[in-house]
RNA sequence: UGCGGGAUCGUCUAAUUGGCAGGACAGCGGACUCUGGAUCCGCCAGUCUAGGUUCGAGUCCUAGUCCCGCAGCCA
């Protein structure tokens, strides 16, 4: 089976590159490089630079590497380094020996101040991280010159070779580039290359007590890799004349920078700086919260990398601001677990069912299809006796117009089984809760098909009760309530969207007994309702299921339109 | 009269670079169905505004409007 690809086959990236190519450009290379700060956990977002740098690599026979951007020590630690790995990893993609640091380029990136001090295009400044502020300028004035902006190189180069040795306290001194003070880009009004920072690094200890700042860092570390397109976000737009301004007076290989925007997804949070929050104020129970729009998260709440891949690709890519429907992941996780997650059967809210006229010592092994989409994926037997547990919601007592389920003196099909028809309902005395329902089968209907052609409007999926296995069920709504999860009324915090029922844990749900011994990380689809995973907190006595998606909903739908109908 | 970007169906994104505004998601309707799933078919719906150039403008020109980013010794 083929599904065909309605991606955007062109982007505006792709158009650069053509024609660079066409140029004959870095003599037909094509080199990207995927460069996170190794300070948190990757998300859905960084996801998209992922697949597009890999992606573009891949396509135009080029090579793309993985580079950490670890030039700032005290917020990078080795264990986003290792999970960041992992993630990338799972998304699909390979750097083969191409694993690189900006850190390992702190030599050459010395070398690089040094060579500008020479040049006179850049000076040690004894200002203050205040007074470096305060005459920067504003967005419409210019900034004021420093007066250490006219040291001589060699009383530069020997300040700044003690800054390296350890001399100057942390923050005293920093080095900057020559520039214009005046500029209408506040990037060019002479920046930090470097500071001052007592912090040992996850890589190179205490060997330093100065560090490049990123805008000092990043081109260089493209040029010295030789990226031929250096992707990043708008953002970064106007720092690219700084690292044009780096690279031409250094006199390196010059990376082109193409900006593209970030996807935003409803009813998700990128923000590195929130996700952590939401991690270290127990909001959620880790980076890896099945609930996270972290690839962590995605991945143990039954995520495929494939599909997220493909969304990527649906996406597209351009400069506009945009918000992506969440229902595009969704629809692209179902396209997916559809074609390869084997069905089974399991009741989440269980209703007794007893078969009247079902002898009660006898049970009979149904045969039923693991995936109708694949029959390559066989089949497998389900048991069937007496008493049976259905869904909950798949009976009503006093139905309303278009649910066509069970109801007293209705008949349905059991999936794979008998035509059953319900004779009587037991109700708990005091609530009037429905307890139990009796019915009675047609035993000329075994395997689900009537010989008299008769049809029945419902399939209902069922588990034996003698049979069953017991499980915890983790249903998940969206972690924020708001479409916009940061648009807040008045001066409320952003954390008043998070939806308070983004986690409902139903326990002694049913399954069926195929499902003995599943082992985290295995996919399946539960037959009517979704796709389900199992959890990393799962064992062998405590199965936990995720649930990753559910199916699509015709009938909630239906009733919804009815209640609103209602309600006008 | 700071600098830099961006505006195409509800949403995301195309348009052979001046030549029929297309696709996907969502929504709605129908067909089919042993998952109210899947699949199939159909419908709805868009070029920020005003001028101009042109046989022809989403694309080129002029003037506006609106939105986003930038004042870390963060990345």
């Amino acid at each position: 089976m083929t599904t065909t690809n309605s991606a955007p086959s062109s982007n505006f990236i792709k158009d650069i590159i053509a024609e660079d190519l066409k140029a004959n450009k870095n003599e037909g290379r094509v080199h990207t490089r995927f460069p996170p700060e190794p300070n948190g956990y990757l998300h859905i977002g960084h996801a998209k630079a992922i697949c597009l740098n890999f992606g573009l690599a891949a396509e135009y026979g080029g090579l793309c590497n993985l580079r950490f951007d670890d030039t700032n020590p005290i917020k990078e630690e080795a264990e986003y380094v290792e999970s960041i790995i992992e993630d990338v990893r799972w998304l699909g993609f390979d750097w083969d020996d191409r694993l690189f640091y900006a850190s390992d380029y702190f030599g050459k990136l010395y070398e690089f101040a040094i060579l500008l001090i020479k040049k006179g295009k850049a000076y040690v400044c004894d200002l203050s991280a205040d007074e470096i502020r305060e005459t920067r300028g504003t967005l419409t004035e210019p900034g004021k010159n420093s007066p250490y902006r006219h040291r001589s190189v060699e009383e530069n180069l020997d300040l700044f070779e003690r800054m390296r040795a350890g001399e100057f306290e942390d923050g005293s001194r920093v080095l900057r580039a020559k520039i214009d003070m005046a500029s209408g880009n506040l990037n060019m009004r002479d920046p930090v290359m470097y500071r001052i920072l007592r912090a040992t690094h996850h890589r190179t200890g205490d060997k330093w007590c100065i560090y490049p700042m990123y805008d000092f860092a990043h081109g260089q570390s493209d040029s010295i890799e030789g990226i031929t397109h250096s992707l990043c976000t708008l953002e970064f737009e106007d720092h690219r004349p700084l690292y044009d301004w780096f690279i031409q007076k250094l006199g390196i290989f010059p990376s082109r920078q193409i900006e593209f925007a970030r996807g935003n997804i409803t009813y998700i949070i990128t923000s590195t700086r929130r996700l952590r929050q939401l991690v270290e104020e127990g909001h959620v129970s880790g980076w890896d919260d099945p609930r996270m729009p972290t690839l962590s998260g995605m991945r143990r709440r039954g995520y495929t990398p494939e599909s997220i891949r493909r969304f990527w690709q649906e996406v597209g890519v351009a400069k506009r601001e945009n918000n992506i429907d969440i229902a595009l992941l969704e629809h692209c996780l179902r396209e997916d677990l559809n074609l390869r997650a084997p069905r089974v059967m399991s009741v989440l809210h269980p209703l007794r069912v007893v078969i009247d006229n079902y002898s009660e010592d006898q049970v009979e092994e149904l045969d039923a299809v693991n995936n109708p989409e694949d029959p390559a994926m066989g089949k497998r037997k389900v048991p069937f006796s007496r008493i049976l547990y259905i869904e909950r919601e798949d009976f009503r007592e006093d139905p309303p117009k278009k649910f066509f389920r069970l109801a007293p003196g209705r008949e349905v099909r059991l999936r794979y089984a008998y035509y059953i028809r319900c004779v009587g309902v037991v109700k708990d005395e005091k609530t009037g809760e429905v307890v139990e329902l009796h019915c009675n089968y047609d035993p000329a209907t075994r395997g689900g098909w009537a010989p008299d052609g008769r049809k029945v409007k419902a399939t209902l999926h069922w588990v034996s009760a003698a049979h069953a296995i017991e499980a915890e069920v983790r249903l998940y709504d969206h972690l924020f309530a708001k479409e916009d999860p940061s648009e807040v009324e008045g001066d409320a915090d952003w954390k008043s969207n998070l939806n308070p029922n983004s986690l409902e844990t139903l326990t002694s749900c049913k399954l069926e007994p195929s499902l003995a011994g599943a082992k985290p990380g295995y996919r399946c689809q539960f037959e009517r309702q979704g796709y389900f995973c199992v959890d990393l907190d799962s064992s062998e006595e405590n199965l936990v299921f995720n649930r990753t998606v559910s199916l699509r909903d015709t009938w909630a739908k239906i009733e919804k339109a009815q209640e609103m109908k209602q309600v006008h």
